[in-house]
DNA sequence: GGCGCCAGACTAACCAGTCGGTATGCCCGA
DNA sequence: TCGGGCATACCGACTGGTTAGTCTGGCGCC
């Protein structure tokens, strides 16, 4: 009974891309081989290319819905009706906290970029961009405000937050003595506390 | 007249080296044919195959080298004789700058971890380890006279701190509007004001 | 009877590492 | 001072294995 499921209940495409998720942050995009996919996903490489027009695009879509679920997540925080302070300070745990029950996005993400077709990567960083833009807009209220000091531009203090984000993926483990909620509080508490005037 | 050397004065394996970090930095290791690389230093793969034992060799090698030097400096900023808090200023400021100094081996450090042979991957977080550890301690000193909060663990602004340093090779540009310098003193101050008590 | 969905053999390219061979300088005995 | 043995430094063709992507064909639903 081949209708784009089988065995389990979910849909061929996105076992592909679980599978390959899985399997790019285990051994990386370049150690995976397409066999090694399509075997975890339990089709074949008709399947595979049935769905998606090359490995490349398999990593462009782990980008997509990355990109898409972060986005979403800032603006909701970004948008509520709250004072500056705390709405950066939920955003900046928000992202730590999705980012640790996605860690497998995570690792690809940045350390899988150079991989993809210069286009693509184009794209990624352009909704990169946006992402980034949008804390930035946050901390420059604050700055205007006086909530927050102005002597470290607010460009730089978003790739400080964001270095520390990324690297989470190298350091962080679920077993360890903290709760994801636990350590993104710390480290929101560090970046407001870096942001006192 | 082949004597370790030829054309230009550099030795065989330095060339070697050069060629190759700058390769796995902008390809990525997996991207990078050996055939590549001995293009770039002007040889044959005689040459690499007689100094080194194999590619992944050649990447580690390069980890050796970023190890050595970062741990040298550290220490001398960590066995200063200052007050704590400008041990640590200066020990993170200076990290910045080297590690703009050397982009190239920055982004291959954390990108290609996984590319070393299981052993060697081990002995890198060893030596890893060690550096953490004493930039932790310096935290820990701080902490303890009172001149740092004690409200984050001293291990989580470390891995803070870290993961702003390594993000650096993402996206820092060498023609941006401030000098490496400026950046360090920037990305200091907000470890430092993170720490205000 | 056609179309979406998929199987699996096949191909063309590539790549790390090997190996037999060559060239050069150095040491040491005669 | 000569020469021959030996080690170091390197060359480049070759091999065995792997890989992304193609293509032909078949099965079942509408």
């Amino acid at each position: 009974m081949p209708r784009t499921s089988d065995g389990d209940g979910t849909p061929v495409p996105q076992r592909l891309l679980a599978a390959a998720t899985r399997l790019f942050a285990e051994q990386g995009y370049d150690r995976t081989s397409v066999q090694e996919i399509v075997e975890a996903a339990g089709v074949t490489k008709g399947a595979l290319y049935h769905y998606f027009g090359s490995k490349d695009d398999l990593l462009h879509e782990v980008y997509a819905r990355v990109l898409r679920l972060q986005q979403e997540r800032l603006d909701t925080f970004a948008d509520a009706d709250e004072p500056v302070d705390k709405r950066l300070r939920d955003a900046a745990a928000d992202v730590v906290v999705t980012t640790i029950e996605n860690l497998d996005d995570a690792s690809i993400f940045f350390r899988s970029m150079h991989h993809l077709s210069p286009e693509k990567n184009k794209q990624v960083r352009a909704e990169r961009r946006r992402y980034h833009e949008r804390f930035r807009a946050l901390i420059e209220e604050g700055q205007q405000a006086g909530v927050f000091t102005k002597e470290t531009p607010a460009d730089l203090v978003v790739d400080y937050h964001f270095g520390s984000v990324h690297h989470l993926s190298t350091w962080y483990r679920p077993d360890g003595p903290l709760s994801p909620q636990e350590l993104a509080d710390h480290l929101a508490d560090l970046l407001l506390r870096a942001l006192r005037p």
